[in-house]
DNA sequence: GAGCCGTGGGG
DNA sequence: TCCCCAAGGCT
């Protein structure tokens, strides 16, 4: 290509922009006075899992704990439930121990330094520059499968980026950066944006893009994609699927539940043990005197 | 650093 | 139908 990524990532700030200020989705957590904890609850709900399956368990769970001291006030436990069928509940459980650390180190507000942000637990980071970008209007690179989707098609040329994130994800984020704080915040969501409604996975509708006139993949000819193949997941048999059960059966329940309800959930002791012990292990579940189980208090 | 960790919807 | 994959983090 005879223009670098860096000064095509340049060219790319306005047509990127100006769709996002007509495309962007409405958004619970985007309102102008969300606030910082809306920003952080979001982001840790959609850490793997979609918008429309958050949004229901979004509006409940801030309606409940509109502020980090409201939710660490409570058990563990409630997080749990509440976390509804989001999936990885173990994300629950680090949101949880993140309001309690907000509380005990923050005075009860979720902190704007992204050192503070990323010491808290469940906060790697991507969710680190997403909260500091995205609540508190800072200048970082954040870089989700959306933006590294984008940048893989449109500076690098790619059909799709790197089965896991590298360092040059990273630095390309960094460099393509817009130099404003407060456009640079812009940006980054916007990037996320048109990854997440246009520059999707699967087909992307290329003919609704506004960059698609400067996209380096379009203009190589679109080459489909040749890295190693993608490891589909397996779900179906898995301890993964035996812990949902018994999460399900836990958070349905008001109260302890005994062991033979959980038996119920899978015929297969060895694993069904196994899968039981790990949840406990990860403090999800807590045993408790006479074979009964409950979410932890 | 590879593997593990849920769940459900769309193509 | 089946498969891919969806705003990651942690060990």
């Amino acid at each position: 290509m005879s223009d670098s990524p860096l000064s095509l990532a340049s060219a790319l700030h306005a047509p990127v922009l100006q769709w996002y200020a007509v495309n962007a989705r409405t958004l619970p957590w985007r309102e102008p006075d969300a606030g910082a904890w809306a920003v952080m609850v979001s982001e840790f709900m959609l850490q793997q899992t979609p918008v429309a399956r958050v949004l229901p368990a979004y509006e409940v769970w801030m309606r409940r704990w509109p502020k980090p001291g409201d939710l660490a006030a409570e058990p563990p436990g409630e997080a749990v439930r509440a976390w509804d069928r989001l999936g990885y509940p173990r994300r629950a459980l680090r949101l949880h121990a993140a309001a309690k650390a907000i509380v005990e180190l923050h005075g009860g507000e979720v902190p704007s330094d992204h050192a503070a942000l990323l010491a808290l637990p469940g906060v790697g980071t991507y969710t680190a520059a997403a909260i500091a970008s995205f609540a508190f209007g800072q200048r970082h690179a954040v870089v989700d499968t959306n933006v590294r989707r984008v940048f893989a098609r449109a500076l690098t040329g790619v059909a799709q980026p790197t089965i896991s994130p590298t360092a040059a994800d990273q630095r390309l984020a960094v460099a393509a950066l817009p130099s404003d704080p407060t456009v640079a915040a812009r940006w980054a969501v916007a990037t996320m944006e048109l990854g997440a409604l246009v520059c999707t996975a699967r087909v992307p509708r290329c003919t609704q893009c506004p960059i698609s006139t400067q996209c380096a993949w379009i203009l190589a000819g679109s080459p489909p994609y040749d890295g190693p193949p993608r490891k589909g997941q397996t779900y179906e048999g898995t301890d993964r699927q035996v812990r949902g059960r018994l999460l399900a059966v836990l958070r349905a329940a008001t109260g302890p539940v005994p062991k033979k309800s959980l038996d119920a959930c899978w015929p297969e002791e060895i694993q069904r043990e196994r899968a039981l012990d790990g949840l406990v292990a990860d403090g999800l579940v807590e045993p408790l005197p006479r074979n009964r189980y409950q979410l932890p208090h």
